[in-house]
DNA sequence: AATGAATGAGGTTTCATTCAT
DNA sequence: TATGAATGAAACCTCATTCAT
C-alpha cells in the first residue's frame, strides 16, 4: 500500500479516469469481485498505468473510498451551518444523504458493501470521514432535545434508519425491478420514484422526531 | 449451477457443516471474496467433498441463500397470523426481523452485499422469498391504513427504514467500535447495545406511523 | 514464506522432482533469473503444483539451499571422524568439497552468487550450515597448529582459498572454453582436467601449511 | 545490443553517474535482479536517459564490465614491468588484485556472478579482458618455473586461489558479520581485516610456490 | 464418502522499453 | 537533453474445479 493522499491538485485526467472508472466498477462489483484488468479497460487506460499513477488495487480502492467520504464529509458539515433549526438541519442532512448517493451511486453500494463486511477492511482515513458524518447528526439531534424539540433518542437510530433506508432504496432498484407484482402494487398508494421516496422519508423521521407534530 | 433444493432429509452431518461454514464466510467476504478452498478447511472437510456434497460455488452459494431466506419467510408469515392490531403486526415484524438477524448475523451481511450489487445476482428463489417478506410488510401497512390507524406511507419507505436501520446496526458493530469518541457521546444519552436499538426503531416507527400519538 | 523443514520422508516423486529441476535452473540463472514457469515446465509438473508442494519462490529457493548444504555440512563432519592427522583431514576436506561441487555443479554456482550478494539474502538455515562447514576447517588448523605440525595461519584464508579456487574452477568451465588459445599455453606444462586440478589444489595448500615438508 | 564502445571523450556527467551507479547495482543483485528504474533512480537521472546516452540493459551491463576489467587488465600490465623477481610479480599480482577489489567492492562481486553463470553471458570484449589478466599470471608462474625458483605448478591452480579467496572474501563480509561465533572464534588466531587477509594469502602462496622457503 | 494431487485459466503486479513534449 | 506518461509482454501467484485412488 502506497501513499493515499489524493492528488486532484494536477488535472491528470488518466488519474481522473482511472478514479472513477473505479468507483464504478469497485460498487458494481465490490473490491473482491474487482478486476485490475477490467477497470483498466473500462478507463481506456493500459492496465500498468493503474500501478504508475496510483498503486496497487487497495491503495486504489483506499483512495476512491477517501475521495467520495472525505468530500462528502465536508461538503455536509458547511451545508449545516446555513440551517438554523434542528428541523431544518435534520431536513438538509436527510436530502444531501440523498443528493450524494443520487449524483453518484457508487456510494451508496460502496458503503453497504464495507458496512456488511463490518468495515473490517476500512482504512482509517475513512473511518474517520465517516466519524465525521455520524458526528454531525449527534450534534443535531442533542441540540433538538436540549431545546425540547424532539423527543429523547438515540441518534444512532436516527442516523441508520435515514442512512440504511436510502441506501437500500438506492441500491435495490434493481431488485425492485425483478419484482414487478409487489411494485405494482406499492405504485397504487405512492409512486416509486426517487423524490417521493425521500419525502416519505423526511415526513416518517420528521414526525418521529418531534414533540408537537401539530406543525 | 446444479439443482439446488434442499436436501435437509438427512442428517448428513457433513453438509450441515459445509452449509453453515459457507454461510459464515460468504457473510464476512461476501461470493467474490469467498475461497472454496478456506470453505472447506474452516468446515475441517475436504475440498472436494463440497462438490460432492452440494455442487459448485455458486450453487453453494444459491442453497445458502435460500434456506436462509425461505426460512425467514415462512416463518414470518405464521407469525403476523398470530397478531392482531396493525401495530402489534409492525412490532411484530420489527422484532422478529431483528430476532433473525441476532441468531445469524451473517444473514444481514449478506443481504447488504446483495442490495449493494443491486441483487443482480440473486437466483430466482431467492427473489421470490424476498418478495414474500416485503409483500407481508405491504399487507399490515395497507390494514392499517384502510383502518385509519396508520398515516398514509409508502410501505416501501418503512420496510426499507426498519431493515436498512437493523441491518447497518448489525453489520456495523466492528466499525462502531473503531469510533469510541462517538460511540461514547451517544452513549451518553442512549444505550447503544442490542436491546435498546430494536426498542429505538420500534418506538420510532410507530411514532412515524400512528395517527394518534397521544396514546 | 512457509514452512522449510525439508519433507523428504515421504517418496514424493513430484516434490522431488520439482527440487531438483529448481536447484538446477538457480544454479544456471540465480535466484532473480529463474522463473518458476520454466522451473515447472522442466520439471513436467504444472506450475501451481510448485506453490501446492512447496510454497513460493522464495520459499523454493530456500529449501533448496538448506537440502544441498544441510546435507554437506553433516556429511563432511562424519567424514573428518575417520581421518586421523590434520594432514589427512585437510585432504579429506578438500576433496569433499570437491566431490560435492562434482556431484552436484549446481552448489558451485549457487553458492557463487550467494557470495556475491554478500549472503544478504541467505535465510539463517543455511547461515547456519555454512557455519558448520567453516567451523570444521577452523578445527582442523587448530589441531594442526596446536600439535606443532602447521604454521599458525589464519583459518579463513585456507578455507576461502579452497573453496575460492575449487568453486572458480568448477563455475569458469564454459569461460575457459572460451579462451583455447590461453587453455592450450597452460594444458603445455599442466593437464586442466578435474581430477589434477584438485591434486595441485591439495598440493599447494598443504605445502603452504604443513611445517617441514620433507615428505 | 547497440555500439558499446567507451565514449569516455567527453566529461559526460549524466553519463558518469549512470555507469557507476549501475556498477553498484549490478554488483548488489545481479544483472538479472537489476532493475533499470532502480538504476535510474538511484542514479537521480530519468530512466529514458540511459537509454538516450547509453542504450538497453544489456549494452548498459556490458559497458559497465568492459571499463571495469579493461582498465584492470591494462594496469596490471604496466605494474608488473616494474617489478623484478617472479616473487615480487606475484606479490604484485596479489596486491593489485587485492587494491582493485578494495578499491570498488562491486568488482568482486560481479565477477563472482559471472562465473557463477559459467561466463555465458559474457560479452567477448570483457572475455579477451579476462583472458590477458590470465596470461600475465601465466607468464610470471613460467617465468618463475624456468628460473627455478618455483615448483612446477598449474598456474591456473594460482590464480583461482587467489582470485577465489580474495573475491570470496571481499563478497562475504556481510555473511561473516551473521556468524559472530565462528568470527570470534577465529579472531583469537588471526586478526579478520582486510590487510591481514591478504598478506596471510600472500604469505600461502608464496610458500607453496617458492623451492626453499627457508630464505 | 473421502483424500491429496493435479489442472488450466485468470488474477495482480512488474519491468524493459518507447513516445510525446 | 530531459521528463513523465505510456505500452505490452511476461512474471508471480491464486483459485475453482476435477481426477485417481
Amino acid at each position: 500500500m502506497q501513499d493515499t493522499t489524493p492528488q486532484t491538485s494536477r488535472g491528470d485526467d488518466t488519474t481522473r479516469r482511472i478514479m472513477d472508472t473505479a468507483a464504478e466498477v469497485f460498487s458494481e462489483v465490490g473490491y473482491a469481485g474487482a478486476r485490475v484488468d477490467a477497470i483498466a479497460k473500462k478507463a481506456n487506460v493500459n492496465k500498468a498505468m493503474i500501478y504508475y499513477h496510483i498503486g496497487d488495487k487497495k491503495t486504489l480502492y483506499t483512495r476512491v473510498l477517501h475521495e467520495h467520504f472525505g468530500q462528502a464529509a465536508n461538503r455536509m458539515r458547511e451545508l449545516l451551518k446555513q440551517a438554523q433549526t434542528p428541523e431544518e438541519k435534520i431536513k438538509t442532512y436527510i436530502h444531501y444523504i440523498n443528493q450524494v448517493m443520487d449524483e453518484n451511486p457508487s456510494k451508496a453500494a460502496i458503503m453497504m458493501r464495507e458496512m456488511a463486511g463490518g468495515g473490517r477492511s476500512l482504512p482509517d482515513v475513512v473511518v474517520e470521514d465517516i466519524a465525521t458524518i455520524i458526528g454531525s447528526v449527534v450534534q443535531i439531534i442533542d441540540e433538538g432535545i436540549s431545546q425540547n424539540r424532539f423527543h429523547p433518542v438515540n441518534p444512532m437510530c436516527v442516523h441508520l434508519m435515514v442512512i440504511g433506508a436510502l441506501m437500500c432504496h438506492k441500491a435495490s432498484r434493481p431488485i425492485r425491478q425483478k419484482l414487478p407484482h409487489i411494485a405494482d402494487a406499492m405504485d397504487q398508494m405512492a409512486a416509486m420514484d426517487h423524490g417521493d421516496f425521500v419525502n416519505g422519508i423526511e415526513t416518517l423521521i420528521l414526525r418521529s422526531l418531534t414533540k408537537q407534530n401539530t406543525a
